[in-house]
DNA sequence: AATGAATGAGGGTTCATTCAT
DNA sequence: TATGAATGAACCCTCATTCAT
């Protein structure tokens, strides 16, 4: 159940076979994932992507304009297919809690299930690159305008902003550590202590607060 | 207040040319810390390093083995100065918690003042690698052990692994981004909300300061 | 019939992309052998012969490794052809000293058809390096060998490691020399010089051809 | 009693401290002498010999113009004294036979007593640099010269050019393949080896044909 | 005389990108 | 569509040489 980059029309072809150009599109994402996890975006070339993919050097150019491009590619089908299986997930669930615990669920078994790409996008800490910028920057945005309306239903005595960096950076720096050794922290542990450290919720010892 | 690269001693220089190594060398730091802050290591060659400090191109060399040598040496000096502020504040004092807000505040005031070497050190740029790694694992392990001892001392309901990762990160990216623009949030504001953030305490609405 | 650099079947090539190839890298080991004969290891640079070759300097490196690969290159293709003719040369022939004669013969011919290559392989320019010294001791090794056997079974007084030292450095030498102007001496005198030159042998005032 | 470079000035100094100057100088031929013995003139830098001489690297240019002044220096030091120990050895000596073999067993004896020296001047066989090529032109010309006295004198049926070159290239070689390591072959050897060896010369098997 | 920091031309090498086949 | 040889700008780094002290 891994992200698969096959898929390029909603309609699938009309034969079995897929088509050759399909196909070959389909081996230089998946030759740039490898690569890219293994040694990172900078210390890999199109050339070598390509040569991992079994296609000529010209080749890749008539797919992807550049090695930064593929690398987008990569990572937005990526996240698009993460939120869409969070959002299944939690579809239904009225609790607030509940939907955060199913979202970080569903995020942990993404992870199992990804690992070469998770290294990928959110390899070497918040900091990598202008890629996984935009990745913390859109989870930031997004939780700042959650915590903002919190903070002003709740009276949090947290800033927004600063609590939002906070939990892209740990979202995204504890799935990559976590995806670079999965045996660092079991599953429940992952999931608990993200959820014990979500701004504004208790984190107090021995006291679960009442919480989920 | 800001860290210096100049030469140690008030005291005159031994000799002519010491002297002006000396210079040239201060030069190229303050060149790096520049450049890098503001393209990131990747972007940067060794001889526009040296041109931007005044000097031929082969001077680099003659002072750094190469562009990550100087990298390195930017942002050891400027931890090891930071550090060094953060125990002549908190000398003397002896709760956890006022320990805790002076060490924050202090790294506040050296971020306000080294705005350009924050962002090299903890900056986003592409691959700015193994260095800025370093950091964040070094940071990690110090708070990993810390909060060891307190989930064997407190029963903290946490992971410590994952929960030293959250804050690494959290420490690491609220810095960067308010080095990034100062008036996003106030000074106050950050070191309050980091407080608050700290694994084990209470993030709960209007949780009385000092708490824990 | 001198050394060619050419595709080896007369049959054309497989695809035009091949032979472009080959193209390219015949004419960077001409230019090689050119510039190598001309000014020697040292003072030739990979981007000069790449010029010299009518192509970018990068095409030199699709190529070859670097310039000592080169050169290499067409030192030991020189000797294989070398060898090659002087084996087909003596097949058939019976008595060592025509042997040796035929032998010398072919050397000699091949000398003045390919001079600018035996410029190159025997070259004096500064630090022609490792390549020639090979050649040295390879030829030395050999000589050596075919010593050592006649010592024991001939009594020689000579010692085979001197000896075979001398005759190694005589060869090259002589026709090193030989080949940077073949007015010096006719093709006859360097033959029947170098035979009564050879260890073991007569050089006493009118010795009887073919004594041994 | 080996070659020294202290000697600047015909007349000794007027006091027993040498001058600075003459000092410094003898120290860079000593540092230049042990590292183009040991890495060749192309790996060595001006630098290094100043280092390695103690001295600073501009001082280097105050004695040598550059790094071939300096090493054309040492050789032409070393081959004078070479020179004047052959002739005083051969003093008062009337048979060429005797004057022959105690040239060579004072070349052998110079040669133990100055190894560094010899794979400097010698090293890497008769194509190491020009100063090399210098040397020998220098001895195959003497050499040659003699040789045309006796082909006209005697008859002999070699062609002194070629004689010369080869004889050249054999002392060279000879004398730089046993100062690489003296074990090779006894004093002895070197020289009977190389008398027999010289053209014009017997070299057949157990009949030294009342030579020497 | 000596110092040694600085110079800067130039070599080796890589790689994103093009284009004729 | 695909190929892959070729391109060439740009990087990293060295080192012979200069020159202010």
């Amino acid at each position: 159940m891994s992200v698969s980059h096959d898929v390029q029309s909603p309609s699938p072809p009309p034969n079995g076979n897929t088509s050759r150009r399909t196909e070959t599109r389909r081996r230089l994402l998946e030759a740039g994932t490898a690569l890219f996890a293994a040694e990172g975006l900078h210390a890999v070339t199109s050339a070598r992507i390509a040569q991992h993919a079994g296609v000529a050097t010209g080749t890749f150019y008539l797919h992807f304009s550049d090695k930064h491009v593929l690398f987008e590619e990569i990572v937005s089908v990526a996240l698009a297919d993460l939120r869409s299986r969070q959002d299944s997930a939690a579809a239904g669930i009225q609790a607030p809690a509940e939907v955060l615990r199913v979202r970080l669920e569903e995020l942990v078994r993404f992870t199992e299930e990804n690992r070469e790409l998770i290294l990928v996008a959110f390899a070497r800490g918040p900091e990598s690159g202008p890629i996984t910028q935009l990745i913390h920057d859109r989870v930031a945005t997004d939780i700042e305008e959650r915590l903002r309306r919190r903070v002003a239903a709740e009276g949090l005595a947290i800033h927004p902003g600063v609590a939002a960096q906070s939990r892209a950076a740990t979202l995204i720096r504890v799935i990559a550590w976590w995806a670079e050794d999965p045996t660092r922290a079991s599953r429940e542990d992952v999931v608990e202590t993200l959820l014990l450290l979500e701004p504004g919720r208790q984190a107090s010892p021995k006291a679960p607060d009442g919480a989920l």
